[in-house]
DNA sequence: GAGGAAAATGAACGGTGTTCATAAATTTCT
DNA sequence: AGAAATTTATGAACACCGTTCATTTTCCTC
């Protein structure tokens, strides 16, 4: 029987991932260190590398935590509205909302960069690929003569369109909006872009 | 006269980014290294440090450089068609050639992150608010009654969209797309949008 | 409990950006 | 033009990083 060793070692494997987690949300990816994030786990600096590769193991971890948050948050908003243009300024407003509410941990979804030639993962691109799949059925309905293939590059665009929108406005590289600036904005730009397909449509 | 001072400076200086700049468009920021660009440059390693404070302004003055050979490329485009919808196509095909001929110099603008607790300066600032000029033009045709303020806040948006699309489409983080349906899909996109933009006029 | 296997430890390693006493080069003064 | 003063180039040294590894400690099997 393995089970105590099991245990511990799941439960390290835990507290690294909280520890990270917080660190993430403090002082951003940049501020990650090993031995941070070690003492705070009270375990020492080699036992990192006992339950993880390396730390971008370590962070990939903790994003697949922050998407399915952000999964849980989009969700709810699906679920709400049925008019496609309607749930679709839902899931744009849930999507800034968590951007700003979780900037930092949400920041590392984006920037994080695997070791050069290293690919990332399957099973985390299969999570990412969730966020998408919220704007195939509101845009199925929106245009019903697609076939799926269509369907999901519309929606990539969609997401990839709304998520540069939040990005740059959170950054400082460009001159900010307020806040609320920027959500009518984007709901703004949703609108706009919802009646460009129903006019396509036609 | 300290003519020589000055010539030598200048020279260790375009050296400096001039290295920089290859080392950036082979191998990325991330492979950067301080000892590589002062080897390519012919210098010693800690003349870097008495022509620029530290790494990070030499990569803004690499990033200087991009963003003005792309501000030249998007203006060719910028002087071609006079409809606006052709025109706004016109500049995000320009964009998106521009990404994909110099991706990692490309990437090196909106990758790269000041020290925390640094801004980035504001020459540098101004420089990316070029980008958004070349949008206000045709926007300004297609949306006739909107005052200065509110066109650039859509043309700042505008730009994001775009760059998300562009910018998602080339990292390896969601499943890519062949380069030619890329284009079609940016293309697409500006077109959905325009119409949106002409049915909200009326 | 004894013996063996697995895991935790933290000093040590190689590599990073940056600094600094020293040496070289350039300008200024007489 | 030559000497003194000032600025600049140098690269070894520093502080810090992720990662490794011989050693110690802990846990499982018998």
């Amino acid at each position: 029987m393995t089970a105590k060793r099991d245990a511990k070692r799941e439960d390290l494997k835990g507290r690294l991932i909280e520890a990270a987690q917080a660190r993430i949300q403090a002082s951003g990816l940049a501020g990650l260190r090993a031995r941070d994030i070690t003492a705070d786990a009270g375990c020492a600096l080699g036992a990192l590398y006992t339950a993880f590769a390396d730390l971008d193991e370590l962070i990939l971890h903790v994003n697949s935590i922050t998407l399915a948050r952000l999964g849980e948050a989009l969700q709810q908003e699906a679920t709400g509205a049925a008019e496609p243009r309607a749930r679709l300024k839902a899931l744009a407003k849930a999507y800034l909302g968590f951007a700003s509410d979780n900037r930092m941990a949400w920041k590392a979804l984006f920037e994080h960069r695997m070791a050069p030639g290293v690919a990332v993962p399957e099973w985390h691109l299969a999570e990412h690929a969730v966020l998408i799949q919220h704007l195939v059925e509101p845009l199925a309905k929106l245009l019903p003569a697609l076939d799926t293939p269509d369907l999901l590059a519309r929606a990539r665009t969609l997401f990839s369109a709304v998520h540069g929108i939040v990005s740059i406005s959170l950054e400082d590289r460009f001159i900010g909006l307020a806040p609320t600036d920027l959500e009518s904005e984007l709901l703004g730009f949703v609108d706009t872009l919802v009646s460009g397909l129903e006019t396509e449509r036609e």
